[in-house]
DNA sequence: TTTCCACCGGAAAATGAGGTCC
DNA sequence: GGACCTCATTTTCCGGTGGAAA
């Protein structure tokens, strides 16, 4: 579609028609993940429990430990974070203070980045790298003595923490309800993978499953009941159609009853209906939300893969190109090499190769497969496209360096 | 049944850049 | 300024794999 005055005509046509077009949200803000309604269909039962948790510690008298957990999407967060608040809301207007610290181990990334973030939250001043966890869990531990508060730590996605660094951290944690320290510590661990209690230490799985909570996931019909309680405060009045609030339903209904893939089809299709200056949100745009979030994906994980990766993308569509279902993967890395030595400078070992190959597999990227072709042929690994050649081209093409090596074949 | 191929992949070590502490 | 720390990435080492061929 042709614009008149370049950039400016593009940008001014677009924000006219958000001023001009029909208004479809009221407040968006209530559709996205980290929102926390005031109140939480279906999970009353979970919220009261915690409730009654946490009132122990709002007594100053120790708490037990709890273990929630859930498939994703079925509100463990939300409950946690909407309780926790309302906790630190009710040790504002009384006398007793409680400290309380909400940290996503996946976000936080590291060991040493969860136990800065638990210090950070007793106010320390702790370093971004430089000094020993054990060193800042020490100083973490001191302050919250010294303070005599009760304290409550949630640990969201605990899992990603002990799978990769052990449950040093949490041992420690745990320990320091010791009756010699004068203080109540409730940690709650939360995780979406039940068997994640497998890999603890017996000592701390008894301390930290003192109490357990399961998240079922909701039904098509909770899910729906759901929606239908956020649309009044996301949307303008009779905008959203019945239809595709049922569509919405269903679709994540079908991936284990996931709230939060219920509520990114929705507020993505009423942003598909407002860009096109729909009146209505439609199932047809609940359809081409669906598209847009899994093409979004693709091309946001293209574009954020790192030099080496892309390379190894572009060896792949070149090897592929030669009208070849699968490929074995050293053909792919003997043309990867020649690219590497001319546009990085070096070339990766075949170990670090496989690990990329590995990585763009589990992306949705690559489909890798290892076969088998005997005596002669070993066992090897094999790749094909999961996405069509032309949605990763188009995606590669953005990066500079790599843009260059399409223009330069 | 055994041998062999051509990698595969886990574990540990190395690297280099960021930092703190004394 | 040197010792020591984290962290992400990469390399090195080496035992494992599974099915066709011998």
């Amino acid at each position: 579609m042709p614009y008149k005055n370049g950039t400016n005509g593009i940008l001014d046509e677009i924000f006219d028609q958000a001023l001009r077009g029909p208004r479809i949200f009221r407040n968006k803000s209530v559709l996205f993940h980290d929102h926390i309604p005031q109140r939480l269909l279906f999970r009353e039962e979970q919220v009261i429990r915690l409730g009654h948790l946490f009132s122990s510690i709002l007594r100053n008298q120790r708490s037990s430990n709890l273990f929630i957990y859930g498939k994703p999407g079925t509100g463990k967060t939300a409950v946690t974070r909407l309780v926790l608040n309302k906790l630190i809301e009710k040790s504002m207007n009384t006398q007793q203070r409680v400290r309380a610290s909400y940290i996503n181990c996946r976000m936080a990334g590291t060991e040493y980045r969860v136990a800065a973030a638990l210090a950070r939250d007793v106010d320390l001043k702790v370093p971004f790298t430089g000094l020993a966890v054990k060193e800042v869990f020490e100083r973490f531990k001191i302050k919250v003595i010294s303070e005599k508060l009760p304290l409550v730590v949630v640990l969201d996605e605990v899992d990603a923490l002990v799978s990769r660094y052990g449950d040093d951290l949490l041992y420690g944690l745990t320990r320091m309800n010791d009756r010699t320290l004068t203080i109540d510590v409730m940690v709650v661990g939360i995780s979406n993978d039940v068997r994640f209690k497998e890999y603890l230490d017996p000592r701390v799985l008894s301390s930290l499953g003192e109490e357990e909570m399961v998240f079922k996931p909701y039904t098509p019909e909770e899910m729906e009941k759901i929606l239908m309680d956020r649309i009044p405060e996301a949307f303008v009045d009779g905008v959203v159609l019945y239809e595709a609030v049922a569509l919405c339903s269903a679709i994540s209904g079908s991936e284990h009853g996931d709230a939060r893939k219920a509520l990114d089809l929705l507020r993505v299709a009423g942003e598909l209906a407002e860009r096109i200056g729909s009146i209505h949100v439609e199932a047809r745009h609940v359809h081409e939300a669906q598209e847009h979030i899994d093409q979004n994906r693709v091309v946001e994980v293209i574009r954020s893969l790192p030099l080496h990766s892309k390379l190894v993308l572009i060896a792949a569509l070149q090897t592929l190109s030669t009208g070849l279902g699968r490929v074995k993967s050293m053909h792919i890395y003997s043309k990867y090499a020649a690219f590497a030595k001319d546009f990085a400078g070096r070339t990766l070992s075949t170990r670090r190769f496989y690990g990329l190959i590995k990585e763009l597999n589990v992306l949705g990227i690559l489909d890798r497969r290892i076969e088998n072709f005997g005596r002669r042929g070993g066992r090897v690994t094999t790749v094909g496209l999961s996405i069509p050649a032309r949605e990763i081209r188009s995606a590669l093409m953005e990066d500079a360096v790599v843009g260059e090596i399409f223009q330069s074949k």
